[in-house]
DNA sequence: CGAGAACACTACACATGTTAACTATCAGAG
DNA sequence: CTCTGATAGTTAACATGTGTAGTGTTCTCG
C-alpha cells in the first residue's frame, strides 16, 4: 500500500478548530459503528448520556446546554426517543411550561448496554496516550472553552 | 440574571469527545457568523482552507482526507463551488480518473477576505488562553489523534 | 487482453442545522 | 386582577451534511 507521494496539507491542519475536529474524529471513528448498531446517532447518544448522568429530572433547556444541540434538533430527538420508549416525560407541576425528562427503564438498559464498550474504547485510548496525559489534556480543553467564553462577555 | 439552581450535568462533561466538542463549539461560535456572512458553511470553509493551504494541485481524495468529509458531501460542495466560480477543475493528464482542483482567483480572494477575521478571532483566543499554552495544547491534540490512529492498526 | 481495483459521481433515505413563527404558561407592573 | 412582556417548548420550512449503495470510467497488473 504505497501511500503515494502527495504532500499533506499542512498549514491548514494547524488551525485550532481543525485540530479539535481531527482529534474528535479519531476518537469517534471507533465509536460510531458501536452507536450505529443500536440505531443511535452521535447527537442522540449525547442526549442519552446527559440524561443518564443527570442526578434527577432534567428539563429541555438543561439538555440543550449539556449537549450543545439546538432546540429544534433536541425536540426531534426527544420525539424519536418517546416513540422508542427510551424516555418518560412529565410536566413540571411547579411550572407547566417545563417538560421533565427521565430515562425510562428501557433507556437506562440501552445506556448500560452501550456504555461498557464506550469505556473499553476509552481505556484503549488511555493506554495508548497515557492516563495522566489525557487527564491534563481534558483540563486544558475545559479551560480553553472557559477562556473563549470569557471573551464572549467582553464583546457582546 | 439568576442562573437558576439547576445542577450541571457533570459526569457527562468529562467524556473526551464531549470535551473536544465543547471546546470546538466555543471556538466556532465566534466563527460561524463570519462564515455565514459569506454564505459559507463550516464544511465549505474547511474545503476552502484546505485548497488554499495546498501547495499545488489537489485531487478529491486528498481533500477528503484533509477535511474529514465523506465523498458525497465533498462532491456536492465542489459542485457548489464550481457554480460560484470559486474553483477550477481539470482532469489529471497522468490519471484521467483524477480530478485536479484549484482555487480560482475568486476563490483565493474569498479566502483572503475571510482569513484576516479568522486570524483576529484566533489572536483573541491566544491572548485569553496564552500562546504557549495553546501551542502545547495543539501538539497534544495532534499526538492524541496519532495515538488513536495507532490503535486502529492494532485492531483492524 | 481481461479481471479486478481505484476514483469520482449519482441517488436515496435520513438526521441535523438554522431561522422564524407560534402556543402556552408564567411573572411582574400598575 | 389584568395587561404586558418574557420564557419554555414546539412546529414549520428549507438547506446542508451523513451514510450506504451502486454506477461508469480509467488504471494496473497478471
Amino acid at each position: 500500500m504505497t501511500d503515494h507521494d502527495r504532500a499533506p496539507i499542512r498549514a491548514f491542519e494547524s488551525s485550532l478548530p481543525m485540530a479539535l475536529l481531527t482529534a474528535r474524529e479519531a476518537a469517534m471513528g471507533h465509536f460510531r459503528p458501536l452507536l450505529a448498531e443500536h440505531d443511535l446517532t452521535e447527537q442522540q447518544w449525547r442526549v442519552l448520556r446527559a440524561l443518564d448522568a443527570a442526578p434527577n429530572a432534567v428539563d429541555v433547556k438543561a439538555l440543550i446546554e449539556a449537549t450543545t444541540l439546538l432546540a429544534p434538533s433536541l425536540t426531534r430527538i426527544l420525539a424519536n426517543f418517546e416513540e422508542r420508549d427510551l424516555i418518560d416525560r412529565t410536566v413540571d407541576p411547579a411550572d407547566q411550561r417545563r417538560s421533565i425528562i427521565r430515562l425510562s427503564k428501557l433507556g437506562h438498559a440501552l445506556v448500560a448496554k452501550v456504555a461498557p464498550n464506550s469505556e473499553a474504547i476509552y481505556a484503549m485510548i488511555e493506554t495508548q496516550f497515557g492516563a495522566a496525559r489525557l487527564d491534563a489534556l481534558m483540563t486544558e480543553l475545559r479551560d480553553l472553552a472557559a477562556a473563549i467564553h470569557q471573551t464572549d462577555e467582553a464583546t457582546p
